[in-house]
DNA sequence: ACGCCCTCCTGTTGGC
DNA sequence: TGCCAACAGGAGGGCG
């Protein structure tokens, strides 16, 4: 489901619930979800303060009173809600599309008066407790630069895209090189970029570098500044859809008129994933 | 190091 | 109408 837009919305709707209340209790309701839950996880948790909420990658990192951190991954279909004191009445509220209860696995009761429950059907998600800041943790400490920070420029892609074969989108989706950008936001950015996603990363030019890394900087923020991209499940914590979805010029457009150009846009499958392009902006 | 393929899991959809 | 294969926003891991 979620990609940096949608995990960067998670985030900002979870700040006011979580950040300086404390965790009065963790009632985690499976043994595993993508990972097993640690022995201790809820022991660790529970009677902890919530310093802050931060985010690196698609990971939400909880800073706690301890000087460690929560680790939370929303996989293909976990999402957070919000319920504050008035919403806690079971039935009053929906979570998901199909307002199906059956896979909240962990509920945060917050010294606040919130409640902050975690859906995931299919499970890909995971919590995990992690000692420090957390970003030596293995699943943390290979991860390449943020898109929107400095480090992701024009320089940097030019450099990574050299004598690799793989093509362009796949590299764009590969966390090791740059973090966030998943299967929506690439062909999205590719878009923008005029570049098509078939390219060796290795074709691309100075100049090709640098429109890309501009595209997949626009897109990410257009994207946060509508709440993120709703296709299915995706819900941000209040329950409401993201409004980026009518702002795609490619991704589910098949067949349909480029937005820009009025070409029928494309889509093949490429490394198991639907891509989508505009054969005429697109080069 | 790199690139390709498969896997985890459940729910929904589209084609016959 | 009903069945079932294909597919869905992530990413770890194994293999050549």
């Amino acid at each position: 489901m979620p990609e940096l837009p949608e995990v960067e919305t998670v985030r900002r709707g979870l700040q006011p619930a979580m950040e300086g209340a404390k965790i009065m209790k963790a009632d985690v309701r499976r043994k595993d979800l993508r990972f097993p839950f640690q022995k201790d996880f809820v022991a660790r948790l529970e009677g902890q303060t919530v310093k802050g909420l931060g985010r690196r990658a698609k990971y939400l990192m909880a800073d706690l009173g301890s000087g460690d951190v929560l680790l939370m991954h929303l996989g293909m279909s976990g999402s957070f809600r919000v319920l504050n004191d008035d919403e806690k009445t079971p039935g009053k509220f929906h979570f998901s599309r199909s307002e199906d209860r059956a896979h909240d696995h962990v509920v945060f009761q917050m010294s606040s008066g919130a409640a902050i429950v975690f859906n995931d059907p299919r499970r890909f998600g995971s919590l995990l407790y992690a000692s420090g800041d957390g970003l030596a943790h293995p699943r943390l400490a290979k991860l390449g630069p943020e898109p929107l920070a400095p480090g992701f420029d024009a320089d940097y892609l030019f450099r990574i895209t050299r004598r690799r074969r793989v093509a362009i989108k796949q590299l764009l989706m590969n966390s090791r090189l740059v973090v966030g950008v998943g299967n929506i936001y690439a062909s999205e950015a590719l878009f923008r970029a005029r570049i098509r996603p078939r390219r060796a990363a290795r074709s691309l030019s100075r100049a090709d570098a640098a429109r890309l890394v501009r595209g997949v900087r626009a897109v990410l923020t257009q994207a946060i500044r509508s709440g993120g991209t709703t296709l299915r499940d995706y819900l941000g914590t209040d329950g409401a859809p993201g409004y980026f979805r009518q702002r795609l010029y490619v991704y589910e457009r098949r067949g349909k008129p480029c937005r820009r150009c009025g070409t029928p846009v494309r889509s093949f499958t490429q490394g198991q994933r639907s891509t989508y392009y505009c054969p005429s902006c697109q080069k």
